[in-house]
DNA sequence: CTTGACCCTTACGTAAGGTGAGCCCTTAAC
DNA sequence: GTTAAGGGCTCACCTTACGTAAGGGTCAAG
């Protein structure tokens, strides 16, 4: 019967030594011999046992977990298989999340050029934070904007004042008109005001083509988070929907 | 200006306090002011660095990585945003393979009562690992089984090594139809004799329309994973194909 | 004046090892 | 016969991002 050295388990199967020599420590996977001097030496039947301890380590179980599974019976296994897999399904939501976060992020600084602190801030915070925070932004247009009001150094305060105020007006009228057309011109027409203060806000680099690929971006980040179309708390996902709709009909008409 | 205490500003922004001592140790937030007594008080500035600290935590940066990137000005935001990217997509994709393992595994177990240790033992191992026995699994088939033997204890050795035989005979007679059409008389034929075997190793328990479904589901999981219908250490996309085509038309056809 | 809710610091525990020191074993080369 | 290399062994401290006391100070209310 094959013996192998710890050195050489490692080899075959990707562990380091000092793993070896921890599964032997607590218990997990013990060698099945120790030679006089103390070497450890596994056999075949080790090597199969690791497979199956990496196997549940790869999905995640922690090692005292993989001791316990690798010691029950096939009917725990199976529940605790279950158990990991909504686990991980849930994971991957979250991560699904994040992803998306980090795209409009990355948009946003390379169309901006200089972060201005006021939208990306606010995204992709777990429940509760962002939770709280919906409480102190009563008036989400106003408010986002006030907030960040310190980190807009490259605008004077008037400026911020004037935009604010024309952000705000721009955005009650668009609300107004949440059931026209999108498309429609007096829509689009109140979008060429929206989109000169979002350009002042953020700055006006780059190319026309990235402009137009960031300010469809802007409607979809509308429609993916609902905290930017709240009006007195309320979600508005009809007005979201339709906010979406008219910047990027807007982006593709008159941005490129 | 508002003041809040470590309490409120871990209930507002979800983190513990204990957190907040951290953070504040380390340098990455520090109060705004302390009492005499040496309570901690943050501001709305505060409060505000909280937010992008939980951002950037979110997306995966440890608390170091964090810090510096709040201290550096936005280029190296970007770069350190698009690696983390590709980082974050890496690691989908792992889940994604993790996840069909999972489902595997699950289904095997729930069709077979019993695990024979034949097949899930060899999924969801990391690159060098899989490499490994890779080396030592010269011929597919009759290994696999020979390897997991021990744990056939509801098998008779001798019933073992006709299984063994029937298989590797099976196994050379569809790799010889490789071409003929998956649907033909003569592949179906021959699948049922892959089926009987299949069946004796797995136990044949459960209803048929789940044996149906566990034996498309073994046609999927050659075509996943390709050390399954691997001949003399040569990888055989085609024959994968080809045998995973067969046997969802079997099961179709024959098992419902 | 006491009670209870806060706050502080200090310090140990956690998971899964990495890294290194100090020492022993075995083997091949000189 | 010795020596150097390459393992191997144990012991023990380091890491991340906190959790969880322990032991003690502070503050407002009753």
């Amino acid at each position: 019967m094959q013996q192998y050295s710890v050195k050489q388990v490692a080899k075959i199967s990707g562990v380091s030594v000092r793993s070896l020599h921890l599964y032997d420590e607590i218990g997990l996977l013990k060698p099945a011999q120790r030679s006089e001097a103390g070497y450890r030496f596994y056999g075949e039947t080790e090597l199969l046992r690791l497979q199956q301890i990496l196997f549940f380590k790869e999905l995640g179980f922690p090692l005292a977990q993989v001791k316990q599974v690798l010691e029950q019976p096939d009917f725990e296994l199976l529940k605790a298989l279950e158990w990991q897999k909504k686990a991980f399904l849930e994971r991957r939501a979250q991560m699904e999340q994040v992803l998306q976060t980090i795209d409009q992020t990355i948009l946003h600084l390379k169309n901006k050029g200089v972060m201005s602190n006021v939208d990306w801030l606010y995204r992709g915070i777990s429940k509760e934070q962002s939770e709280a925070w919906r409480k102190e932004a009563t008036e989400q247009w106003g408010d986002a904007v006030e907030k960040s009001e310190k980190s807009l150094n490259d605008l004077s305060r008037a400026k911020v004042e004037e935009l604010v105020a024309e952000q705000k007006a721009v955005g009650e009228s668009l609300y107004r008109m949440r059931h026209h057309d999108p498309t429609s011109s007096e829509v689009q027409a109140m979008l060429v005001r929206h989109y000169q203060v979002i350009r002042a806000f953020w700055g006006t680099t780059g190319h026309s083509d990235k402009q137009a690929a960031a300010y469809a971006g802007l409607g979809d980040l509308y429609l993916a988070d609902e905290r930017y179309t709240m009006i007195d708390e309320e979600p508005q996902p009809e007005y979201a929907q339709f906010l979406q709709q008219a910047m990027a009909y807007f982006a593709e008409t008159r941005l490129k």
